[in-house]
DNA sequence: CTGAAAGCGCTTACAG
DNA sequence: CTGAAAGCGCTTACAG
């Protein structure tokens, strides 16, 4: 039903080899030859077969994304980055999920990615240096997100600065009992991104002269639900925390929504930060660490498709910006609990 | 570097065909064969070249998810679904935005999906059943969701009884003047979910013999920030709506802010009431209009599936389940307002 | 139950 | 600038 290249070749009175050259663009085709064979095409309505091209070029024309789960917030953003610009350089992407059926480790048994990615962008994957190792030796080309220097191209935001930055706001505001709501506790992947913010939260604290009381650290397993487990666990605390940063907006959310179901205003009672700036963070007025995350997706793309035609760009890690956006949920400790020096 | 299928019929003293049919579980082969075939590709840590498979198979194995953009919240939960149960099928997902460079129009002029997908599904697509009839002449299966019916098999929500479910949740309480938050004014595009979203709400206005005000109906672009300027144009009525009904919790969220920041208390001075039940919305307290996205993304990968291996499974339309979820966001009206009979 | 061979629809040296 | 031919790595009748 459908056209193939021997029919474009003979319509337009040309061998395939000229077919296939004219349509992608290569030189050494004369004009008028190009002419005729595009216009055939458009006659028939044309289009190559991927499997075919793919197969015969030797390459695949498709890049796979590794993310924990699609679905989430932050990573449906990336995929949407990342798309967009693999896309437009007639790339497919490939999603691999790592927490699904069997997860992380089969994924690094099966390495499912084999001869069908001509690149990688990895994302927050919670592998040891070995096992990276081992995802290279495929050999396809691999940029990464989210991950500290692995000895592939990649991008970072600076988890600890942003974390030192928004627990250094909620300290200025003159909070002394400051709770972070992180990862989950003893986490079996080893995510390296709910380590980094936690340091800096510690560091923070620790430069201010404030104790570190673990009681103050929840997990909140980057959840909505989770945030929300975490508050009512931070709520039965004997001395409660004026001020709770969240490792992420949604987990902020539920949090916030917990302590306003318990009596307490925010600010006025509890001040929370997030991170991310997650669409709806500015409409629930969310004071958070802001990271466009479209824009590290497109980004990685970029680098990706540069190295894949055999640029030498991006070889080292890229530091993406991150900023603090202070809207309505810090404030000042109630009167009484902060400045008692 | 990879082994190929003829290293493992080597190893394993037999033809490839025998390994062919071997490794994909045919009939017809001996078990000591099979075993010892296994045995081979396991040594030699043999995996199938997709598009070589694909393009003796004469399938593709992928199928395409057409949507109006990635990023958003109902259109990542649908790819979450639909990921999950194609993928453990063996199929790959790609992605097609409609609303990306080109537009809907250029989609439908080059149907990019030719000899690259077995099936598609097609979410929301604003196309008549004139161009719908064409993507069909490709010859891929074809599911839709949120489409009326096209002639493929598909799955809906009512959402007109949704809507009117919501509005009449509104009325009971004592309302009577509600306004609608929806799509675009003149949607260039024809979506058709806004259209019935509409109708629900005029028709339970009807019903209860309310008057139906245009003014009261405002354009939001299912966007937080359109939602959030819907509210904005309402709010300067002469008499301004005492509840509201947003057809998407975004916009029923970026509403609330505005309510909010013009003092007016939720729901004590304005109802609100979203729909989809997105993740935050119970975080926010939201009453809303629930729907299971993911699941209606695993639906239609099923029936997609089902159709692909010959079943003449769902051929009809399916109508998946909607519920009204009472939160906190939706109550009388103020004292004076309401019940004036 | 197994194998030899054709074929899927392209791309890419190689010649001219 | 163009074409004939080999080849990419599989699958699938067809024979046996």
């Amino acid at each position: 039903v459908t056209a193939s290249i021997e029919d474009v070749a003979r319509r337009a009175a040309v061998s395939v080899a000229t077919v296939s050259r004219a349509l992608r663009g290569l030189p050494n085709v004369a004009p008028s030859t190009r002419a005729r064979v595009l216009g055939a095409a458009t006659d028939l309505h044309y289009v190559a077969d991927p499997s075919a091209s793919r197969l015969a070029g030797g390459r695949s024309l498709t890049i796979g994304l590794v993310v924990p789960v699609l679905g989430q917030w932050y990573y449906s953003q990336l995929f949407s980055g990342v798309e967009a610009v693999v896309a437009a350089a007639g790339y497919d992407v490939l999603p691999f999920t790592l927490m699904g059926p069997g997860g992380t480790g089969r994924f690094l048994d099966t390495l499912p990615f084999r001869k069908r990615v001509d690149g990688l962008v990895v994302v927050d994957a919670p592998v040891d240096h070995e096992q990276f190792a081992r995802m290279m030796d495929v050999g396809v080309t691999i940029v990464t997100i989210g991950l500290s220097d692995r000895g592939a191209a990649g991008l970072v935001v600076d988890n600890a600065a942003a974390a030192r930055l928004a627990v250094g706001h909620l300290i200025g505001l003159g909070h002394q009992r400051i709770a972070l709501i992180g990862g989950v506790d003893d986490d079996p992947f080893g995510f390296s991104t709910p380590v980094d913010r936690l340091r800096g939260y510690q560091e923070a604290l620790r430069t201010a002269g404030l104790s570190l009381d673990p009681r103050l650290a929840a997990p909140g397993n980057f959840s909505l639900a989770g945030g929300a487990e975490a508050m009512n666990r931070l709520l039965t605390l004997d001395e409660p925390p004026t001020a709770v940063f969240a490792c992420s907006d949604e987990m902020a959310i539920g949090a916030m929504q917990v302590a306003r179901d318990a009596g307490l205003r925010v600010p006025e009672d509890l001040s929370i930060v997030g991170f991310d700036d997650h669409d709806v963070s500015e409409y629930v007025g969310l004071t958070t660490i802001r990271q466009d995350v479209v824009q590290q997706g497109e980004r990685a793309a970029e680098l990706l498709l540069g190295c894949l035609s055999g640029g030498t760009e991006g070889l080292g890690h890229e530091i993406h910006p991150t900023r603090l956006i202070v809207r309505h949920t810090s404030g000042p400790p109630p009167p009484g609990v902060g400045f008692r020096w």
